[in-house]
DNA sequence: TCACAAAATGGAAATGATTATCATTTCCAA
DNA sequence: TTGGAAATGATAATCATTTCCATTTTGTGA
């Protein structure tokens, strides 16, 4: 956990929601600091790494990145404005563990996600 | 619905799981087809507008390709061979729909996927 | 405080998927 | 047969992400 980690965290606080890398690093250039893209990289990546951020995908796959709390969860996301609630997942939950050992599969993973119009758009 | 969306669809049946833009080129060129990549993307995209082939991302964001079925479902893919089962996601479908009443979201959709190691594998 | 190695940084170039252009070819109805 | 629309494919352009590498910063023991 250096400085730039540190940064991208503060920014991400600030934001909330998701943004991509090249957004991160614009706004943290707007704001004066002289951060390098490549150290934008790096920082996501070892906050993802360590669990800090959620990478998730845009509809034309570039990465998206939000801080995020520290268990499993899934994600509702406006596609208006971006406003994002975490939600807890459990009927997710069985059903992949469910279908797995239906179909004897090991080592399984998931991903949900949930998208529409929030109230407010 | 042209010539050469015939041949994708050709292709993805010969293939089965899924597999991406450049990779199916490849296959149709080794095959003697003097297919242009710049035709096969054209042809994806218009499969996938019409429903006909499901677009999902690899980890690193890379769209893949595959045949489906013509009802909403989801994936249990394999991460060692790539061997794909559709399968019904119907606890998904009430999670979803729970979730988006409970937080006043509109116009909503879902993504989730399964991803495992395989028996065979 | 000083010297020095390890870690961090950032600019530039490379990579690789996807998309935009555009000239040419194929289709097809009149 | 013919004129225009649709399809095609080579090439160039985009754009996110990675690699490389030289420079700077940081931490630590003497
Ligand atoms: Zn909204
Ligand atoms: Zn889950
Ligand atoms: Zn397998
Ligand atoms: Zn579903």
């Amino acid at each position: 956990m250096n400085k730039s980690d540190l940064k991208l965290i503060a920014v991400l606080e600030r934001t909330g929601g998701f943004a991509s890398a090249q957004e991160l690093h614009q706004i943290l250039r707007r704001e004066g600091d002289g951060i390098g893209l490549t150290t934008v990289y790096r920082a996501l990546q070892s906050l993802v790494d360590d669990k800090i951020v959620d990478l998730l995908r845009r509809e034309d796959g570039e990465a998206i990145y939000r801080l995020c709390g520290d268990t499993h969860h899934h994600h509702l996301v406006c596609k208006g404005c971006g406003n994002t609630v975490e939600i807890e997942g459990g009927a997710i939950e069985k059903w992949a563990k469910t279908m797995a050992e239906e179909f004897g599969f090991r080592e399984v993973g998931h991903t949900a996600e949930i998208f529409g119009i929030c109230s407010k758009c």
